[in-house]
DNA sequence: CATGGATGCGAGTATATACCCGCATCGCGG
DNA sequence: CCGCGATGCGGGTATATACTCGCATCCATG
């Protein structure tokens, strides 16, 4: 039976897929995807930043904040900033441009939060949320 | 308010990276990782079966089935079989090892799955389940 | 039977993600 | 002050994932 059971994993992962392709197509008209949305919501709220921290704040790997950091650099949202500090801290701002897009991206975010909320009311996303911080 | 909200998508992303490095790490003596465990499965499940079969069955784009499957078969635990019928189908089954592989996977997969429900509960495993259903 | 739309795939490209290695810098203890 | 472990990053490599394009095959219709 255990065998047949659904795996939590799979279904997870099949999820969040599904979730993040609704925020991505919600978040395509400003050129950036819920990835990108989440990681400049991080940076506007801790700039100035290190790699490091953010990935500490993301729960992501910090080569992988590198990688996606580099991106976001590229179409000229966030920018480095000279470090008082230590010479080795990354330190990274957002942009204007970068504050703009998340600016034009709130009302759109928050569209999709409705959404969701809506379709599963919001004892199921409390839940949802309940259970993911126990995960 | 609404805009200091948790992300929902944000959260599940998280879960789901957190998660899946926990199977991830309980499949690693094998060699595969719980992505290939569920590929794998499925294909066990409904071999044999063309790419765009398997991409319906698991939500997946076929182009992602495509390249999944290719590491799968390069190790030797997938291959492809002559399709009787069209010849644009790429048809997929398991290989012996493949079938092994699953075999020694399966205990290494209930552990996982019984220490999640353990540490949740079975109820909100199953509100989880119902949730990621209705996403 | 011939042709055109539908379907199945592969390849190109891009991002997200992780792990490991090597380099540079930092700071503390001698 | 000097050296060595700790820390911060970039780059290499690999998988997961999606979108798009182009090719091959299929099939229904004329």
């Amino acid at each position: 039976m255990s065998s047949a059971a659904p795996c939590l994993c799979a279904r997870l992962r099949q999820g969040t897929r599904r979730l993040s392709a609704h925020y991505d197509a919600a978040l395509a008209p400003l050129g950036i995807n819920i990835a990108q949305y989440s990681l400049l919501r991080n940076i506007g709220a801790l700039a100035p930043v290190s790699l490091t921290d953010l990935g500490r704040a993301t729960s992501l790997e910090r080569s992988t904040i590198g990688r996606n950091v580099r991106v976001l650099q590229r179409d000229g949202l966030v920018a480095a900033v000279r470090s008082d500090g230590d010479q080795r801290a990354a330190c990274i701002e957002l942009t204007p441009a970068g504050r703009d897009c998340l600016r034009r991206a709130l009302p759109l975010w928050q569209r999709c939060q409705r959404e969701i909320r809506d379709r599963l009311g919001p004892e199921r996303v409390d839940t949802l949320l309940d259970v993911l911080s126990a995960l």
